[in-house]
DNA sequence: CGGCATCCTTACAGATACTG
DNA sequence: CAGTATCTGTAAGGATGCCG
């Protein structure tokens, strides 16, 4: 295969990558609700319902399944009465850390680029 | 203000941030389209058609719009008959390569997860 | 408390056709 | 080629209320 071949293979490959994350990822907040639980070790539904500016529990509920489904989240029901639920980052969930800690520190610089000019 | 206040200001903060890069970066598009371009200098619209499967002329369009007032792509219009248009990230678009790298990076590795088990 | 069911409204986004 | 215009369906997502 000449190089030029190959330089496209790898890049059609990379963008497959890319969006394969980003449908794991999709919806406005996926990320938020990642980013709430990552900072402890587990964490409650009401908790993360308080964190995320703006989600309503409705889907908070839907997306956090959906997290679950994808094996990024674990869900445990702790006690009763009234009942609590504890979701914590699973391993591989761990692992989007790094994206955490790169979107976080660009969220910062772009802010300071877009208001500050 | 004591230890314990100060770790909540501090994620607050985070977490305001990653809703600022998730903002800019929303839809399902976004990353993809750039995740396009940043592997040339340069990049024509039917090109970024090409490389983003299942986009829309119209979708991209209205994307490629939303990128530039956030100046993280620059639109160039070149010559005649018929028209070419370039785009290009500007420098601080650019700054998003650490992220697609890892977005790269983390859906091959969720893709063996996933597929894998 | 942690949801689910229902209703409802928007915005997202596809298909198609058209233009400079 | 690089879009815009219109029309349309779908699904995201908010509000409210109920339940174990």
């Amino acid at each position: 295969m000449c190089p030029a071949e190959d330089f496209q293979e790898k890049r059609k490959k990379k963008m497959r990558a890319v969006q394969d994350s980003m449908d794991v990822l999709n919806g406005k907040w996926k990320i938020s609700i990642i980013s709430s639980i990552c900072y402890y070790d587990k964490r409650r539904f009401s908790d993360i319902l308080n964190d995320v500016i703006g989600i309503s529990n409705r889907m908070l509920s839907k997306e956090l399944k959906e997290l679950e489904i994808n094996q990024l989240v674990k869900r445990t029901v702790i006690g009763t009465q009234p009942i609590t639920v504890q979701y914590e980052l699973t391993e591989h969930g761990r692992t989007l850390q790094t994206i955490i800690n790169n979107l976080t520190d660009w969220g910062i610089t772009h802010r300071k680029k877009i208001v500050g000019e």
